[in-house]
DNA sequence: AACCTGACTTCGG
DNA sequence: TCCGAAGCCAGGT
């Protein structure tokens, strides 16, 4: 049964819907490690293509991309903005209007 | 084995 | 407003 910190996170991910964006943090937090979001961030960034999770999703929480220009931002961004999301003045995006708000059950 | 570095976030000075 | 440190942890040197 594999319930390392990396498959929380991936599992987390997830369920983000599409058409919203969760930050590193907040993913963290769910997973029960509030302090890592820089191992959210590690845990993406080794993510294999064939894993199949939205890593697009997430966010850092100023509500921008973390990736830099030439190293994924403009791939990101371009699947954000497929699924409708829009990126205000300054590369921002309103977590107000597209931040994840996951369900409590 | 020690030390540094991340797709981070928050708090203090 | 700007800068550093802490907290977390896997990999690379």
């Amino acid at each position: 049964l594999e319930t390392n910190i990396f498959q929380k996170f991936y599992h987390i991910v997830c369920t983000i819907p599409p058409g919203r964006v969760a930050t590193y943090g907040q993913v963290a937090i769910l997973a029960g490690k509030p302090h890592s979001a820089r191992m959210v961030g590690w845990a993406l960034a080794n993510l294999s293509p064939e894993d199949d999770v939205p890593w697009h999703r997430v966010v850092n929480a100023m509500g921008k991309i973390s990736l830099p220009r030439g190293q994924g931002y403009e791939v990101q961004r371009a699947l954000l903005e497929a699924e409708g999301i829009h990126f205000g003045p300054h590369d921002h995006i309103d977590l107000e209007r597209y931040g994840w708000e996951p369900q409590v059950t």
